[in-house]
DNA sequence: TTTTGTTTTAATCATTTGTTTAACTCCTGT
DNA sequence: ACAGGAGTTAAACAAATGATTAAAACAAAA
């Protein structure tokens, strides 16, 4: 039932080990996961995994990239939709990573400890730079930087405070669970909590003083 | 020429060991890690490792016990000291903070990513709950609080947003030197920038409206 | 039913990796 | 000088681990 022109195999099996792999390497990083693991975890023979995709390293690439495109295309589409002030890109960003980090919170540490292991391969791949510095985004930035609205301060140093705020609890919230003695029930609701507060925050912090 | 009752061996051979093996846990993590690196880039024979430290574990756990350690004491000093200000602590935590990440950059997201994997091991160690909650600077929090000084959001929040302005942007450098094409002279120099910057965003967010 | 190609399985291989062993060197106190 | 202990080394071991193989099970087509 396997079509050559279409890669739309069944699905079971092959979505079954990718799932289990995405979990365990978010949760364990690439080393820290044996293929053994992943094959238990999925519920198949260790071999399929080496049938299905080539190799550990494959799969590992496979799922990091999927993670990348996801993480960077949901923040394109805000970046670049021209139909939107910067305070409701501000907004939506929160909004939507939030939700998005709220299901996979795993992911950026996964995402950013890897990425510190093999700098190159990725970041030369998706070329964030070009893509970002023409951004809508950035353009509307520097435009209110230059109508005297928001105080004047390195682009960079925006995007680190607005993407450190949304991202950075996800980041910590072992110890911030540990320090506040919060359940995972509790922490869902700063979460949410947060997407309306950042863009206020940002808003304080852009102010002409 | 070794002292039984003062541990303190000649420094050489074991702090040559211990300063690779923090390098190298800190830039792959723990299982990304083997020994023989360590080892290599030590100078030292494989045996020596086991020979001076029991296994690999105990030689992780001591240089992630010592990192801990360092981190939280800074913090607990300037948390703890009751002469200063809120604004001056704030000041003082992103002065410290800047100064010791720009020498070990790669220590959140070592410390983080590991935290995550062992989530109790550490944590329940250090018992991180009830010294920030009773801190000076949560009680001058909560005073400023009542007195209507600043905006009234929850402790977590507020550490969240000081914290992650702080460390956030040594745990994505890779990234933002990517997009902004900057190298590490750069890089350092924003970091630097932020020293005086953080506080005043800070005060800016806190502001009642 | 037979045939053909795909999927699955158990067993095995080859390498990596943490650890240990046993010998050897070097220094120090007697 | 030499006995003893600490430091160091090369070699080897045992377990873990990624990958492969050859055969079996299965499904669909002829």
């Amino acid at each position: 039932m396997s079509d050559k022109k279409e890669k739309e195999v069944d699905p079971s099996t092959e979505e079954k080990i990718k799932n289990a792999a995405r979990a365990l390497f978010h949760q364990k990083g690439y080393s820290g996961t044996r293929t053994r693991d992943i094959a238990e975890a999925a519920g198949i023979n260790l071999a399929l995994l080496n049938y299905y995709f080539r190799s550990k390293q494959k799969l590992f690439e496979l799922v990091m990239i999927e993670g990348l495109l996801e993480f960077v295309g949901s923040i394109t589409k805000v970046f670049d939709d021209s139909t939107t002030t910067l305070e409701e890109k501000i907004r939506l960003l929160a909004s939507n990573y939030i939700d998005m980090l709220s299901e996979q919170p795993d992911m950026p540490l996964f995402v950013l400890s890897e990425l510190r292991s093999h700098p190159d391969t990725f970041l030369s791949k998706m070329n964030p730079q070009e893509f970002l510095m023409n951004s809508s985004f950035i353009k509307q930035y520097q435009q209110s930087v230059m109508e005297g609205k928001i105080a004047a301060i390195h682009p960079l140093q925006f995007i680190m405070n607005l993407i450190g705020m949304i991202v950075f609890p996800f980041i910590v919230s072992p110890m911030i669970k540990a320090i506040g003695n919060l359940d995972t029930a509790d922490y869902k609701v700063l979460m949410q909590q947060r997407k309306t507060l950042i863009p206020i925050w940002i808003e304080e912090m852009m102010q002409v003083k």
